[in-house]
DNA sequence: AATATATGTTAAACATGTTTACTTAACGAA
DNA sequence: TTCGTTAAGTAAACATGTTTAACATATATT
């Protein structure tokens, strides 16, 4: 890696983790574009830079939140348990992550609702994984003779999934 | 009424006929406050003095999209018709209108999403009244004998609302 | 009528997300 | 090494919603 590629990649974490910092600790309105780079000593303009906008930088933050919580929920699945148990532990679980930054959750919705889905990235890669993971685990049961060999996988995750 | 008053309520007026022109045509975004305050011959300030603030203008605008639609849909009841095509009437009537201005109304949503009902009095008016016709629907419905007399009207109407 | 008060209105200022034009320094080729 | 190119970074400007302080005049009071 270059010199210039690893001083940006360290500029954009530090600006991540400001804005991380600065969000929980004041939400999304109050916490500044100024703020945030001041804390991360960069310039307002290269927060844009690299985030390309205020809701995308928010994005980002609650992906990193999201990633950790669903990893940590996968690496405590009850392995005994039956499929509604662990479908149940995973979405519980969900909800207790959004239900500890919920008005950082609510602000991303605001301002990303009716907006086409390519304008989330990161999001829509965490639902799509997700879904993928919820496939598999029907898949299992289907093999297991739980469900119906007909079940459409991703249908049936897609269904759960939107919950 | 006040020489003062009516010269206030004349702005007023004039504000917000400004106001659904240009959201009209270019929808909320990219009407200025400033552009709206200019077609109605008043100053941006003035817009805030009268609506509070931006979105409350779109507010006020849209319900009286609704109060329109609504009065024409109630004037236009199917008398003889039974319960079920009667709300119909009135249901797909109101998506209509909403579809007809679909990007303003997701505007108004995304900015009063997940706010107490308080801050959209006009709305929640709105919501309040179709409710209370729903609800006198069906007590005739009850009176006909068509539904059970133990039917909490209240709480039916506002099912049916809530689709 | 003269004066004081209340109120509708606004110009100017402010806050903040975003854009633009420029600077600086790292990189690659000679 | 030297020099032109490229890309990271930013200061200053901009756009726009909102606030503030001041103004002007209709209304109330004497």
């Amino acid at each position: 890696m270059n010199r210039r590629e690893s001083s940006k990649n360290e500029t954009r974490r530090l600006i991540l983790e400001a804005a991380k910092a600065l969000f929980a600790e004041k939400g999304m309105e109050e916490s500044t574009l100024r703020d945030i780079a001041a804390k991360a000593g960069a310039s307002p303009a290269s927060v844009i830079v690299h985030f390309k906008n205020k809701t995308a930088l928010l994005e980002e933050a609650l992906v990193d939140d999201i990633d950790r919580s669903f990893s940590a929920l996968v690496g405590s699945m009850p392995e005994g348990a039956g499929f509604l148990a662990r479908v149940m532990h995973l979405w519980t679980g969900m909800l207790w992550a959004y239900d500890r930054n919920r008005n950082l959750y609510r602000a991303l919705i605001s301002h990303t609702i009716f907006q086409p889905a390519g304008e989330t990235p990161g999001m829509s890669k965490q639902s799509d994984e997700c879904i993928r993971l919820l496939s598999t685990m029907i898949e299992e049961q289907k093999a297991a003779g739980v469900l119906h060999p007909d079940t459409d996988p991703f249908v049936a995750s897609a269904s759960l999934f939107s919950l």
